[in-house]
DNA sequence: CTCTAAGCAGATAACCCTATCCATTTTCCG
DNA sequence: CGGAAAATGGATAGGGTTATCTGCTTAGAG
């Protein structure tokens, strides 16, 4: 329905999505919402307010709800570069000679994501079913992880026994470290990791308890990304 | 100040802080308060509302802030029992012989415990400078935490650059998995915990980012404590 | 330069939250 | 049983949030 054209830094001119011609400053004020929306979201996670938004943006918020109907749209605008970013991490780590490394160092740098933009931290453990491009990235990473994983297991360096599912465990345990921490310690997060990717690395010492279904990590990431219309807050801490 | 007696189910006759005796429509809703806030704060965390918990105990709204005059207060009578029993736990794994079995297992409670109350998840990456009595029963565990720590270092089981920090960091992890996942996938916790753990087992798999600082981690806590009056949540929650 | 349609911003609605006020009800003691 | 003091609970204040409505401003075409 109401997704407006991404061509926001073009020269010629930006359309809107019946093909009408921007108007100039709504053009501006496009990008700077998405601008402001980078910022806010980065420093205070989703849940930060359309009105803190607007502020930092410093247009009304009716401005907002004008170019983005529902919060969650102003979400996947903001975040179609950071997904790029992630899918494009999964690329290059698939490019890495050494699968262990590639392994390793693609979840470090997700979690590094994480640890410097709050809303990716966020988003990352929520899903978007509305927002097909982003959902879209985000299987194409997943894809590229699966595959990263089949090679750090046949070089023998990681557990057999990890699945996918534990890097989404990870994400949130995360998110749990970096929201409860905030900035009284920055770094406290890399070591959460280093911990747990020692612990993936073969040999197993010990077995593990089963890890959550698919489909029940799927439920968890859409019911996260609910509470945004309306109430509640993470929340959410 | 207004910190009543402890003495609620006593057959004889609760006293307020002034040494008079309670009135028994008094202190039976006093009664139910706490109960109804048991179980309202251990499904939904310490962000619930006080509203739900009146409307839990079948009180009025003005019934329970004239019991307790702030969140917080309410809170500490709440988990006064559930950190005694935080407290016990060290004890009990003190009075264990294996010493790894003994660090262990009382890691895995406490998870357990967390993940059994979300309110008691939520108070144990919180402190709270006002309720003395709570503090010190979370000190004493931490005392004997340390202990559990040194045993099982010294029996060789325990990576030596082990922490106590390293129980917050994970207890806020924790608190990540069980708050993203929610009830999709209950046992999802119990994973966390035993990559974590085997992590934890000696000999040590290569170094790790130093942990955070003591103080950063009580700051942490002090201002997670903060927000429950007025405004926000995780909190986001 | 004028005029119209699109875009803007602030006020507002409707819903959460913590905390307080005060008229009404209940207890309990003589 | 009667009256005074204590306890109650609904209304309300004052703060959040998402989202909408409306009158004013401005862009940009003729």
């Amino acid at each position: 329905m109401t997704s407006r054209n991404q061509n926001v830094h073009g020269t010629g001119g930006a359309t809107d999505s019946a093909g009408q011609p921007m108007r100039s400053d709504a053009e501006r004020n496009r990008g700077r919402i998405i601008a402001a929306a980078r910022t806010v979201f980065g420093r205070d996670g989703l849940h930060a307010s359309m009105a803190s938004v607007a502020r930092e943006a410093g247009v009304g918020i009716a401005t907002i709800f004008r170019h983005f109907p529902a919060k969650e749209e102003l979400v996947a605008a903001v975040f179609a570069d950071r997904m790029e970013a992630y899918a494009k991490a999964t690329a290059e780590a698939l490019a890495k000679p050494d699968p262990w490394d590639a392994f390793t160092g693609y979840i470090e740098e997700v979690c590094a994501m994480q640890a410097a933009d709050r809303g990716f931290a966020d988003m990352m453990t929520m899903s978007f079913p509305g927002a097909e491009a982003l959902e879209a990235l985000r299987a194409q990473a997943y894809q590229g992880f699966l595959e990263l994983i089949d090679r750090a297991k046949d070089s023998g360096h990681l557990r057999e026994d990890f699945t996918s599912r534990d890097l989404v465990l990870l994400l949130m345990a995360n998110v749990g470290v970096l929201s409860a921490i905030g900035d009284s310690a920055p770094d406290a997060w890399r070591r959460l990791v280093a911990w747990m990717i020692q612990s993936f690395q073969a040999p197993a010492r010990g077995p593990l308890p089963d890890p959550p279904e698919d489909a029940a990590l799927y439920e968890a990431m859409r019911r996260a990304s609910q509470g945004m219309g309306s109430s509640e807050a993470g929340k959410r801490r």
